[in-house]
DNA sequence: CGCAATATTGACCATCATCAATTGGCGTGG
DNA sequence: CCACGCCAATTGATGATGGTCAATATTGCG
């Protein structure tokens, strides 16, 4: 729960990883990265980590598991904002806008480090450019919900499957989490139908036909991509949204 | 189509106004603000500012009319990301995303203003607390795609569009463009419908129940919002997400 | 082994989409 | 001044995607 935790420094990385996929990053600001102090915290399946009124003083780095941000309706529905993998600061947004608007919570037994505003705002004063990148991380942030509002506003429960795998599977091909066309995915089914807006019975049945038809297995253990093509054309998922000019492709 | 404008006095504070509903602003900055050169163009309902794939040097300031963002989708289906209003800068992301994912257009006769992103650079460099703002700007931006994606993820039609007219006043409203419980909006049903993704069809009868209702009226000279409780109620309107900490509230 | 959460399947239903036609407002040209 | 054309609004009839309700099967785990 202090300072210097020893063996942090795989999941340490893999915010230099993220923020370098964003823009160019000099030797100094890589270790500056490095050496922010954060206080860790282990966190089970299902707790949350900022709720919506909330005003906190630090942000929240994912150093492993698997969080999400979301928001609350009438009658128990929830929708599901954004999933978020090692690396991401899911609520850099703090530190401009005081009050959270929404949930952060962990789907899965989880890592997280917690920074003081105080240090990111020491951080971007002596290292501009990692302002702007970390403006930029705020900004695919956005694009990434755009590209969310389109599949269900105006996709089929197919299709925003198949668009949700294909995207995710480029964000942990990002961080290097991903083995050939795998990659660890813990939500529940439940979980997948509150990101896009669906029920549980449909998610299962749409499941059930991606795998039928040897495009996509999904289980809590993570996703097989089977069939990257047809499934990136029926999810009609063109990765422009995800601004990763400097990572490899699919 | 110089800098130097006469009758813009009016339009261009619109954008001090708005970016004073963000945060403090010195005499100087505000000076600044209205001191920015900009090009200023006459556009026609439909015409498109910005394409996807585009990679604008300017962003664009809108003076006066009514302004979308939207994204095309197979079938000719679209889905509308947000709708603008003077004083906002829809493309402020251009600064640290350089390609569009998304297209920029206008919805009525618009007045906007191109600004160079080397001005706005510079404007930030010398007053840091204005690349706040801006930063918060985008925050704001992104914390009205969350929750229109609450709306069309879990909100009926019926809710969707009580809670798309109650944002739309309190923005309009922030800006000193509403009269009583009415403010000026040009799109169209079907444009609605894109925003909320749903048919010209389902969203005309929807505006028909919410009439008979005494709820609000909408038609393409304005919004008549005839009882605010109910509407907020039934829309579950909560404006915190618009973070309009300064502004006077409904 | 047994609970609890998740996954799965069936039956039925509602919201909203689709298709199609009509009306009304408005600008333009004869 | 009126006819034509166009776009938006409106309404009806019908249908499908996905929701709701409910029961059963699995799976993970203490």
């Amino acid at each position: 729960m202090t300072t210097p935790e020893p063996p942090l420094r795989a999941e340490r990385e893999r915010l230099v990883q993220k923020i370098r996929s964003l823009g160019e990053l000099s030797p100094d600001e890589e270790n500056a990265l490095r050496a922010l102090p954060m206080r860790v915290k282990e966190l089970r399946d299902g707790d949350d980590i900022v709720r919506e009124g909330d005003r906190p003083s630090v942000s929240c780095l994912v150093l492993n598991g698997f969080v999400c941000r979301y928001k609350l309706v009438s009658e128990g529905r929830r929708q599901i904002l954004a999933f978020h993998t090692p690396g991401d600061i899911p609520d850099l947004q703090t530190l401009h806008l005081s009050v959270m608007d929404h949930n952060l919570g962990a789907l899965a037994p989880s890592k997280v480090g917690f920074i003081e505003h105080t240090y990111l705002h020491n951080l971007v004063r002596e290292f501009p450019n990692i302002g702007h990148l970390f403006w930029r991380d705020t900004l695919i942030d956005a694009a990434i919900f755009r590209e969310w509002m389109v599949g269900i506003g105006r996709r089929n429960a197919h299709q925003r499957i198949a668009h949700l795998t294909c995207e995710m599977y480029l964000r942990f091909k990002a961080v290097g989490l991903t083995t050939d066309h795998h990659y660890p995915f813990p939500a529940t089914q439940t979980e997948i139908g509150d990101a896009l807006g669906l029920t549980v019975v449909h998610v299962n049945r749409v499941l059930r036909d991606l795998r039928d038809d040897g495009l996509v297995t999904i289980d809590r253990t993570g996703v097989h991509i089977t069939n990257w093509e047809d499934l990136a054309a029926l999810g009609e998922f063109d990765p422009l949204y995800l601004h990763q000019d400097r990572s490899v492709s699919a």
